[in-house]
DNA sequence: TCCTGTCGTGACAATTACGTCACGACGAAC
DNA sequence: GTTCGTCGTGACGTAATTGTCACGACAGGA
């Protein structure tokens, strides 16, 4: 369940954004009304999400973000800002500090709950989950593992590596030379039996849904999204 | 260098966008003024980031963009919407439909040019490179290698998730029966000497930076940013 | 200071992963 | 059908990885 921080003073539009967001979807709401708190927060509880006014008492929010961003503990995190009135130097303020979305009050609840749903999927595409799905397929970057149909397919080093190189171009087929390289880090045009070896060992673990690495006789594999 | 493709039927348009992305950095620029030849360039050149202006001739934007993101070939490629006058309703069923950010004509060329770097900056931490950087630290998830320093260290595949579990959440101190089950999967606080064991080989790989894992007796290990 | 429990360290054996090879199967071109 | 080159496959030796253990060092509390 993603965690989301509102820092804002106002409390009805805290209020507001608490309603909408816990309407819409299941998420864990805190809530900060300046930029000490926010910070502290943002750093012991680690939002997925972070919506920020710009208008704060004492610290401004652009410091608050700047100090987010100076934090490798925080960095990651994707922020929101919220500004009254859409003033354009502000937005590209805010926008050139690497906030990763902007609104302007007043906005429409609809806008947010959208905004907040496109950064968390993406942010979750990546930093969280590190997960690489293509059909059946789930590569978990951060364990190692593949999940397939349930089960969870245990890859060696190498073959996680050949493998996350076909997945990562579906459907494009890859020369045995640039394999070579990605892999293996070789940089000649290696004549080697390593890498049919090595398919073989992938398709073996792949079971039913070995085909989905196809021979491209001649050039190199490909792996395609749809078993045929 | 990043590759951009632009999709507009409007030549002024597509020259200005031009214009000041080539201006500002270097980038690759491709473009389209029609949606099949948009999808077309897409799937075989795989752009960094598309920028889309949603009214075209025959395909319209939003219908280019859905096919976009049912081709696990783009799914993942970033998308800017353009539209004649910021309509909230277009708005909505843009970021609705997954668009990444939206800007509305007439926009300010250094509008533009911060929404194109942040939406790159966040991709290329992600998919591309797949790099998680923490001061002189720089772990690659896609080569499972450690870059310290100018020097490329190989990890073995333990080792990696032992170090990515760390280095993920720097300063926070991680039990040792959290990190038993990240990276062993133990699920029981088993008694064992296997985890200091790796810590110690890892340290050992980390050179005169070893002492960025840091003991916390009776607890676990901490991963520090910084050296002290 | 002593005691106790935790951690660091080096050595060791078992397991696993890796690359190479030989041979057979198969596709494509003629 | 024949020929040639590429690929699949099983086996095998080597190298690397891994978990465990024993012992000593050390920190923290009594």
């Amino acid at each position: 369940m993603p965690t989301i921080l509102i820092v804002d003073d106002e409390e009805d539009i805290r209020e507001l954004i608490a309603i909408n967001l816990l309407r819409e979807e299941k998420y864990t709401l805190l809530e900060a009304i300046n930029g000490l708190e926010a910070l502290h927060l943002a750093k012991t509880k680690r939002p997925d999400l972070i919506i920020l006014d710009l208008m704060l008492p004492e610290m401004d929010g652009l410091t608050v973000h700047k100090n987010l961003r100076e934090d490798p503990r925080t960095v990651n995190i994707p922020v929101i800002m919220l500004t009254a009135r859409g003033r354009l130097e502000e937005k590209i303020q805010g926008l050139e500090m690497g906030a990763d979305d902007y609104l302007a009050k007043p906005f429409s609840p609809k806008e947010l709950i959208l905004r907040v749903r496109n950064l968390l999927r993406r942010t979750n595409q990546n930093h969280g989950g590190s997960l690489i799905e293509t059909g059946p397929f789930s590569l978990d970057k951060n364990a190692l593992k593949l999940h397939l149909e349930g089960d969870e397919i245990e890859l060696t080093a190498t073959e996680f590596k050949l493998l996350l190189s076909l997945i990562e171009s579906p459907g494009i087929t890859q020369e045995r030379s640039d394999l070579l390289k990605k892999v293996w880090g070789y940089s000649d045009m290696i004549q080697t039996r390593t890498l049919d070896t090595h398919i073989k060992r992938l398709r073996e673990k792949l079971g039913s849904n070995g085909n989905s690495i196809e021979t491209v006789r001649g050039v190199g594999y490909r792996f395609l999204e749809e078993t045929v």
